[in-house]
DNA sequence: ATAAAAATTTAGATTTGGCTAAAATTATTT
DNA sequence: AAATAATTTTAGCCAAATCTAAATTTTTAT
């Protein structure tokens, strides 16, 4: 089966949007796709109709297991390409993603399998997150939001929550980006910011929503 | 200014065209785009309102300077990839086409630029057509791949593809320069490997992938 | 020089993906 | 359990890029 850019988008959007809630709603993906919901509404007709979507009318919607292996193909894509980006073409890690948004969408399963090879099977994209293979198996990492890690526990970063540039801008501003490592110092529960420490750096404070963007293994 | 995908071949089509021909036809283009003449006639209109084509109706057309700057873009963004499959992914210099009509119309200017110099700044594609540098400009030359030099037709060795120190080594090692005079002797199809022989000296083979990175200019 | 042939353009339809505005359904609140 | 609010869908329209069929212009050949 072949699929337009547009359909792929949605999938993708949908695969994402399920892995946090379970069904997903029309106002959510709207949201997500910056469309209006009537465009959803007609877009999700055309999944189902292509069995790629469980859906009835006003009660929400999720990938059929087709569903699932195309937007597993299309996210292999994606991450492959930000690899090639930023290993390769010496890319920032926080300028591929728009980028990668078009290449994603190009046609042949052999250039993949070839890109694939040229950059020797890699495992995590440049964010840190978890490459699909050929089958769309990937390694699922041991890592948790670092809201979560332990006090005084040493960790390493190893993913962040999205791609939006205003987020990678304040981590680079901050100069944490994936590998860096850290630990917690203390919780405030005032305004539920968190002061880490960055090794051989005097501590300071994230705020909880910047925290609850970052993954972190410990180590 | 930004052109659709559509728009984009369009250009491309009459640029080709035109390089024979002068002026170029409805009829012309719509066979060499696989559409109808009705929706060339529509297209050209858009693109005479974009300053990019100089047309009156009935009178046939060619691209405006500004057209061909544009189709240079493609053109130059077409090769560029065409050479990366081959060279970098090890696809066959005949698979490449097809995959290369899609990646033309990735729209990142740092992407081409950043690719170029990955590329060591190549001068020719896998099919001895050179490729255009940033600013529109390429190598005119009556030189030929080697591979499409005629058997016991003395030639000239007159460019390589690329300035990359690998193949610069290997032709060094080989005694091969621009200047070497040589012919072909035989070519293997078993790994396209191809015999050449240079004066006075005895005759050797080269990989298939060495002869694609040479051109010469035929005696 | 004009009639027939060829080429080109126009007119009107279709498909895809989007939109707005209004209607229908589901959820929430008093 | 209504009434109101929020969500979702339907209906009808738009733009891009294609098509077919008909009309128009140019070219060619008698």
């Amino acid at each position: 089966m072949n699929f337009t850019a547009s359909e792929e988008n949605y999938i993708k959007a949908i695969y994402h949007l399920q892995q946090s809630a379970g069904l997903v709603t029309t106002n959510e993906l709207a949201a997500q796709l910056k469309t209006k919901p009537a465009s959803v509404t007609d877009m999700l007709k055309k999944l189902k109709l292509k069995d790629l979507l469980l859906y009835e009318k006003y009660q929400g919607f999720q990938l059929s297991s087709k569903g699932k292996k195309v937007a597993l193909g299309i996210i292999r894509k994606h991450r492959l390409w930000e690899y090639f980006l930023v290993n390769n073409l010496q890319f920032g890690w926080d300028e591929v993603h728009e980028i990668a948004e078009d290449l994603e969408h190009i046609k042949s399963k052999l250039l993949i399998e070839k890109l694939d090879a040229y950059l020797n099977f890699p495992k995590f994209d440049p964010h840190g997150d978890p490459i699909p293979d050929v089958n769309g198996k990937m390694e699922l990492s041991k890592q948790i939001n670092l809201i979560d890690l332990e006090h005084h526990k040493a960790a390493e970063v190893s993913a962040v929550g999205s791609q939006s540039s205003e987020l990678l801008e304040l981590l680079s501003h901050k100069n944490i980006g994936i590998g860096t490592r850290l630990q917690i110092v203390k919780k405030f529960n005032f305004d539920h910011s968190i002061e880490i420490k960055i090794e051989d750096t005097p501590p300071f404070s994230i705020s909880q929503q910047l925290a609850q963007s970052l993954f972190v293994k410990p180590l």
